[in-house]
DNA sequence: GACATTTGACCGAC
DNA sequence: GTCGGTCAAATGTC
């Protein structure tokens, strides 16, 4: 699998064109990040929300969109493993320092296989609880050809797992909670040290706005309650700022992307989907 | 010792 | 027979 949809050469060839002038461009904005340009920074936001739009459309032209991919007939050709049939398809990118398949949950690797026609082998994850909770859930990953700091992440089945209910404060600050770690239980520790999902310093959590985000809940957000505060969305941040930079428009004035866009970047947004929100102190 | 990862084998769909 | 997905034993890491 290469993509969404598996069609139309020439198209295809310009997403991947889009998308790979996308991450480029998202490096730089991280480097003119730590160089303290905001001018600079906020030209490229456009130019990257420019981008994204562009691959959207791209997107929304290729043939089998919103239909049966590839994933999803082998999907329905699976078997008997219980897992309901829910799928999310990400294009995940890595950006250096950041892990960039952590996506607040745990998982545990239980295959990889080289696949046809494919550069890289694709690893099979499903959820370190699957035993101990029953949870279901999975999901493959796979380096994109055209740039191995893309992946493409496919996730299977629901979370039905402790860790998918949306976490509190204090177990995302457990250092608070009176007591102290002491009492924490294997699964916590684990998720703990496999994903590094603590807020990094300079982000506090505020409990106040700490609620489930779904891409519509971003799409209802009133343009002004981006201002001044930029939650971090799991499971890599880039998603998030690109699609905060989908947002902005040229200036200082901010518009919304409707929700078709924002379904798009999340092949089944009709299902909740629990993201951590952390607000920049 | 407990847990995660690796990797070859196996299974079912096509 | 081929392929993608999963299993499970062997191995590695903490």
């Amino acid at each position: 699998m290469d993509g969404y949809g598996g069609g139309g050469g020439t198209k295809k060839s310009e997403l991947a064109s889009e998308l790979a002038q996308v991450l480029s461009m998202v490096r730089e904005l991280e480097a003119r990040m730590d160089q303290d340009l905001p001018a600079a920074a906020r030209e490229l936001c456009g130019e990257l929300a420019n981008t994204i739009d562009r691959s959207i459309r791209i997107a929304n032209d290729l043939p089998g969109h919103g239909g049966s991919s590839g994933s999803d007939a082998q999907a329905k050709r699976r078997k008997g493993t219980g897992t309901p049939c829910v799928r999310r398809q990400l294009r995940v990118a890595s950006v250096k320092d950041m892990a960039p398949l952590d996506d607040g949950l745990s998982w545990r690797k239980y295959g990889q296989k080289d696949i046809l026609g494919a550069k890289y082998p694709r690893a099979y994850f499903r959820c370190t609880h699957r035993h101990s909770q029953g949870c279901l859930a999975t999901k493959h990953v796979q380096r994109a050809d055209a740039d191995p700091l893309l992946y493409d992440v496919v996730y299977h089945g629901a979370h039905a797992c402790v860790q998918a209910a949306h976490p509190s404060a204090e177990e995302l600050h457990p250092g608070h909670a009176a007591g102290g770690g002491q009492g924490h239980d294997q699964d916590q520790q684990q998720q703990q040290s496999s994903s590094p999902h603590a807020p990094e310093p300079g982000l506090e959590l505020q409990p106040g706005l700490l609620e489930p985000m779904t891409p519509d809940a971003f799409a209802a957000t009133a343009p002004g309650d981006f201002t001044g505060c930029f939650p971090l969305l799991s499971p890599t941040g880039v998603e998030w700022q690109m699609m905060r930079s989908s947002h902005m428009s040229a200036g200082n004035g901010m518009e919304l992307v409707d929700h078709l866009q924002f379904d798009d970047l999340f092949t089944n947004a009709a299902e909740p989907f629990h993201w951590d929100l952390y607000i920049r102190g």
